[in-house]
DNA sequence: GCGACAG
DNA sequence: ATCTTGTCGC
């Protein structure tokens, strides 16, 4: 929890990204149910078309439970050995999670970014914390995400009638452009084709290599 | 004390 | 996250 306040300082909200983003990635984790072993994926798409270019794996063990709030501690480890594995890093990260959106301003998305330098954006399916108004079932419509007064993320709806996701900060990205990039990646779907690719990747990885 | 709690 | 049956929709 120190190590969260500590290592928020060197996050950067605001924009200062590759002028032209070619590369976008999504990387996700999967648990083996009766054991400790897991599996971390980086799936890399092409910006333009969203099609996926390469995927980045490993296989490991968890060192860390799942305690919300130090979910990072959980997942970074993992993820960092998978990106590892990639000769060319991405322009952009999307984290299955949540990134300023969180008790001290640190979820993973932040950590991911302050570990590796690279953009990220938060971009989970719940909320962990917050409160915000209702908003228009048209997608594209969103409503910032409050807390204590102070705006900590958005809850977008990406889809038509559909339950919005949570958008938050990573680092080097501001809320605005975060947005538009959650947006940009979800054209079919309510989650980023990112998530979804590491997500599918993940899962297989895991039937595999059991 | 009780409930809530990213994945 | 993972475990699961039935059910609704394209």
């Amino acid at each position: 929890m120190e190590q969260q306040e500590s290592l928020r300082q060197a996050v950067i909200a605001h924009d200062e990204l590759p002028n032209d983003i070619r590369t976008v990635a999504g990387v996700d984790v999967a648990y083996e149910k009766n054991s400790n072993r897991l599996v971390a994926a980086v799936a890399v798409l092409d910006a333009t078309s969203l099609k996926v270019i390469q995927i980045a794996s490993y296989h490991g063990e968890a060192t860390f439970p799942y305690i919300p709030g130090l979910f990072s501690f959980r997942e970074l480890p993992a993820v960092l050995a998978a990106l590892e594995q990639l000769a060319a890093k991405p322009d952009l990260l999307v984290c299955d999670g949540q990134g300023f959106a969180h008790p001290r301003r640190f979820g993973l998305a932040c950590h991911l970014g302050v570990a590796t330098g690279l953009p990220t954006i938060g971009c989970a399916k719940t909320r962990l914390l917050g409160e915000y108004a209702p908003l228009a079932a048209d997608r594209g419509s969103y409503q910032n995400l409050m807390d204590n007064g102070e705006v900590i993320g958005r809850a977008l709806r990406t889809q038509t009638d559909k339950n919005p996701v949570f958008v938050s900060v990573g680092h080097k990205v501001s809320l605005e452009t975060a947005t538009a990039w959650a947006l940009r990646l979800t054209p079919t779907y309510r989650l980023p084709e990112t998530t979804r690719a590491a997500d599918h990747a993940v899962k297989e990885l895991l039937i595999q290599c059991g």
